[in-house]
DNA sequence: GTCTATAGTTCGATAGAC
DNA sequence: GTCTATCGAACTATAGAC
């Protein structure tokens, strides 16, 4: 941590840690406070309750993330070069976001049920939109295969993706750009051996 | 429900489907008992506890799910028919075990903690013998790629299959072959048109 | 900014009647 | 096999001192 970090963005980086580990209803605060060397109860002065702090990382984490995506999509880069740099940015994200990642993929389905979290819908649908419009334009200028279901190929890749997050740890193994790589290999060419 | 369903296992199945849909720690012994139309305390005749419900579920599960695979593994299909069978084994679970899939997924990380669910390890063990034998051998054999990680192509295939039981219902939008074709033909060539 | 103390709720599980 | 009633533990959050 700098020197210039909050005390509350510290509390709030302990916390998303267990979030990640644990699960959000799994971890207690006093979980929260044991892991930050203070009482349950002094929590309260920085937060008003243990949704504003998963609020507020996963909020931060998501603005960031689509910033990106716009980024790219915006390009002028071929529909090879979109995906690819999508893909990367993502395992960027598990990469450098691993604890806010993590949450979203084990818990935002429990959140959303709450008027609080419900622009995670809303992200969760301009993804979508977002993957759904690429492999349409992909199919068009035949640089992708026309025999797939998009609703199919869009949920592939979406999970294939994230899913990552469990067992990925950041220097461990793997560089991210290494993981990166060998996924894309798959998902543009496949695992069987081409003989040509 | 046959009439030939014991109360036991009725009651099993509707703590599965809350098990599914809500994750275990957030599923209270009241919910599974409203939703069965008894009060809390005369679950407790049928079962010692709440892990002893979670429990039985994926033991029974798993030990008939590990009998198919053994019996694809021994078969003498060539690899990509191997790796055909044990994906559409694993997607035809997911159809016909919707509920013991998705608490795998979902709740398996937190209950190997227990001693009681260590057996959930074995099992993962096994499933990763049984994958990186099978891409050892289709690299020996020159059907699959030899320039991929098998640890990450274990990991990508995996992920894929299971990650599924997130968003696939039966009897909405596609059958379980469909999916099972649309993701063999992405995982053996990949999503880009190949002109020969 | 952190402490102590505790209110108010919900949880898993038990005991005994029917 | 299900009921009523309840125990003891764990939880989120609050109040007020320092």
């Amino acid at each position: 941590m700098s020197a210039s970090t909050s005390r509350r963005d510290e509390l709030l980086g302990i916390a998303g840690r267990l979030f990640a580990q644990r699960g959000f209803k799994n971890t207690t605060v006093r979980d929260i406070a044991d892991a930050s060397g203070i009482q349950s109860g002094s929590l309260y002065h920085h937060f008003d309750s243990k949704e504003e702090m998963v609020d507020e990382l996963l909020s931060t984490f998501q603005t960031a993330l689509f910033a990106t995506y716009d980024d790219i999509v915006g390009s002028d880069l071929d529909v090879r070069g979109k995906v690819d740099a999508v893909v990367r940015a993502s395992f960027d994200a598990i990469e450098q976001h691993h604890d806010e990642v993590a949450i979203f993929q084990n818990d935002a389905g429990y959140l959303m049920q709450f008027d609080r979290f419900g622009y995670l819908r809303g992200h969760n649908k301009r993804f979508h939109e977002m993957w759904t419009a690429l492999l349409d334009e992909g199919t068009r200028t035949g640089e992708l295969r026309s025999d797939l279901d998009p609703e199919l190929t869009y949920r592939f890749i979406r999970d294939t993706v994230w899913v990552a997050v469990r067992w990925y740890r950041p220097g461990r193994d793997h560089a991210v750009s290494e993981v990166a790589d060998q996924y894309l290999a798959i998902l543009f060419d496949g695992i069987t051996s081409k003989e040509s």
